[in-house]
DNA sequence: TTTGTAGCAAGAACTATTCTAAATATCATC
DNA sequence: GATGATATTTAGAATAGTTCTTGCTACAAA
């Protein structure tokens, strides 16, 4: 395959993305921000920032690591996708936006979002101290898909 | 103040703590393990490994960070204690084996454990996949105590 | 065009944690 | 109690995910 001289310059006048907006939550779109969204949003399986910069080498060659760490941070800072932690594994990131858990499946390694059942409100079922705002909860569960 | 022999030795020989058995959940608990056990009933902080080194240097001079991380692991390998994880952040450790959750208070920086209300079942509000074995549930609250 | 700002790439730096190797302690057996 | 095997500790080196620095490119405003 021969690259144009476009698809070899290393910034986000590259090949656009038709179907990813310029801008989401006030932040621009560039085309490395475009191609890391897009990887989140095709295989959802809660990639690694090294697993999402090895898939959208082949769109965009010349990415680097550190951009791709980059542009993670800047969706998730305002709040186009999310970052997961699972003890001291890699962070992975996830872009779905609904209030969530995570299921870490130990014989595979997948991770699998779980969603609350029906009316469920979770700080209703804490025993919380008077007087607390909680700005996000986090629900991690480890086991078996038997 | 004048340091004993017996307290200037590197190993487990030394002053034995009275209140801690020589062994839990059957793990020999050598000076080392004792006092970072001790450490962490005492203070609840769910404090760092380099803070638990930091607390335990006045009753063990020469204790190691290597030997404080040593310790941590076998402690939470035999379940005696548990880690826990914020985001990326440095691990912490818990003393308290009852199911908890942990609210990190982003204003003073601490630390707080959880209950559930009575007669809550976790996995019972959750849209588990069938057949699912859950062996560890991890709830994590971030946000601050006005 | 000029000038300012944002974004990117490459590699260095950082830091929590783990590993390695040698010394010491404890335990089991005599 | 000596002796040999095993467990633990220590100091420092190594590791690895992530962040930082620097120089460069793209884009926007004037
Ligand atoms: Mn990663
Ligand atoms: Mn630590
Ligand atoms: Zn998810
Ligand atoms: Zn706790």
């Amino acid at each position: 395959m021969i690259l144009s001289f476009a698809e070899m310059t290393t910034q986000a006048s590259e090949t656009p993305n038709k179907d990813i907006p310029e801008e989401i939550n006030g932040l621009r779109m560039t085309r490395q921000r475009q191609e890391v969204y897009r990887f989140l949003m095709g295989e959802r399986i809660h990639p690694t920032a090294n697993e999402v910069f090895m898939g959208i080498k082949k769109a965009l060659p010349n990415v680097s690591l550190a951009t791709v760490y980059n542009c993670l941070e800047a969706l998730v800072q305002h709040k186009i996708i999310r970052q997961v932690n699972f003890d001291r594994e890699p962070s992975r990131y996830c872009p779905n936006l609904d209030e969530h858990g995570h299921f870490h499946d130990e014989t595979t390694g997948t991770i699998h979002d779980v969603k609350f059942k029906p009316g469920i409100n979770l700080t209703d079922l804490l025993d919380l101290p008077p007087n607390t705002v909680i700005k996000d909860i986090e629900i991690t569960l480890r086991g078996q898909l038997a």
